[in-house]
DNA sequence: AACATTGTTACTAAAATAGTAACACAGCTG
DNA sequence: CAGCTGTGTTACTATTTTAGTAACAATGTT
């Protein structure tokens, strides 16, 4: 018999699942495939056990074995499950609508963007015709919100602690010429960015982009939902033009979809 | 002891993975929440397992529980797995410029929807301005495939097993006038887009509404990946003049993706 | 006030998993 | 080509986790 009343909480715990998540957790856009042992070794779990969960996942169709490599990447029950999450009453539809009218009017590309704690997740894009359009990842992780509008908008709304727990531990790439890599630039932008309301992005990421961008909040919570942004091309528009003609309008939109978010959670 | 040789296959297994799994998949567009019991009675698993595993998932992050109603739903971290699913060598990233350009060519409404074994899942949708748009959901599941023309395209290249099991469990729901709720109809319907590598809907999910779609093949393994489509509204087009105007390009279109499809995976 | 139903917790038999070790198989390397 | 090194996979049981019964508190219902 093992002593179980010493810590009853792990009782209503499945170690198991706990284990199967986060393998599954290891495949990111960045790195789309493992090896059995380097899952095992990641993960620091033996190799039978790493076997049997990855087996089990392939089993369900969450993982895909190459019969050949035995390299191993998502499988198409990830699409189906991720794709659940998008309800009929959440911020996403809640959202479309809104970024549809903004789009419709100013005809300028236009994101929306859910957070969670590692992750920034583009859920709809509307792109203007004629725009240059760098290829965009569909989620950047925190370690690069430092050079988004997207990130820089959602980090300046974060609680000082949890902002500042990501600034800490930037990789301080220069991506471009602008990129924020110094800290203490970081954080008085940041400060800039919380007064104002919104965030800007002057070619921090990729030469000739800029964008503006503004947080979603549930008004209720506080909590930091994820953030809207417009993006330009500097061929056509400068950041002081951008600034001075759509900081109004992306807090505006940002402010609606907030409100709206807040009042069905 | 227990005796394990009898069956050898289910020793790497996890059994516990696999329940905690299909908790997971119980959440869906049409249905977002559950409570406990429900669960449980659904699964056919007592109570204090389904306590045990919903419990991993909420402090997971994969489920949340409402304080006060208990009510469980996804949580924020399904979104980002599902987001890890689409690579960049993906059919999603290999699809979208073919799309795009489609899209800028033609000047129609244009999805590509991938498919897995239960569901369509539309992955880009690239909208005409002045378009007429019903809420399309992002997932359409097998049972609803009967009245879209994405559905049928699929079903059509489906094996002949295959297609029939999914024709034999349908829900024969008149949608509207035009719906094909009977099942010779709709088999001959799936025998004539076959032939002709299109399939068409005629106002056969909402009015107003008509569409033709060709659906995605792995050539090397003749799969069926998914699907794309081009829809309209009766006020600017009729199904005839779609079919004679569209039929060979969303055919080209279709087969293009396919071809690169292939030759990645 | 009695009665259902909800979620949650205690307890222990029963079953699944962990981890060691061994093995087959491939790709390298001297 | 023999030996080395690294894969992934399988056999085996001690150990841990989980299943399932039962009980309980908290709500809501009759």
């Amino acid at each position: 018999m093992r002593s179980q009343s010493t810590n009853s909480s792990k009782q209503y715990y499945s170690t198991s699942l706990e284990r199967g998540m986060s393998i599954l957790r290891l495949f990111t856009q960045d790195r789309s495939t493992w090896t059995l042992t380097q899952i095992s070794k990641n993960l620091d779990l033996n190799k039978t056990s790493t076997f049997r969960f990855v087996n089990t996942l392939v089993q369900l169709g969450y993982l895909r074995k190459d019969p050949n490599t035995k390299l191993i990447s998502l499988g198409a029950q990830v699409m189906t499950l991720g794709a659940s999450f998008y309800r009929t009453d959440d911020i996403y539809e809640v959202g479309k609508p809104l970024i549809k009218e903004a789009f419709e009017t100013y005809q300028v590309n236009t994101e929306l963007a859910l957070y969670n704690e590692d992750m920034i997740v583009v859920v709809y894009r509307r792109e203007a015709r004629e725009s240059f359009v760098p290829r965009f990842p569909i989620s950047r992780r925190k370690e690069q919100f430092y050079c988004s509008s997207l990130g820089k908008a959602i980090l300046s709304a974060l609680p000082q602690n949890e902002m500042m727990e990501i600034v800490e531990n930037l990789p301080n790439e220069k991506k471009t010429a602008n990129t924020l890599s110094n800290k203490a630039d970081l954080i008085a932008d940041l400060k800039k960015s919380r007064e104002r309301g919104y965030a800007l992005n002057n070619e921090e990421w990729v030469p000739g982009l800029i964008a503006i961008s503004a947080p979603l909040i549930n008004l209720h919570t506080n909590e930091v939902k994820g953030a809207v942004c417009f993006d330009f091309s500097t061929i056509q528009h400068s950041i002081k033009k951008v600034e001075k003609k759509y900081a109004r309008v992306i807090i505006k939109l940002a402010s609606d979809i907030s409100q709206l978010l807040s009042t069905i959670r």
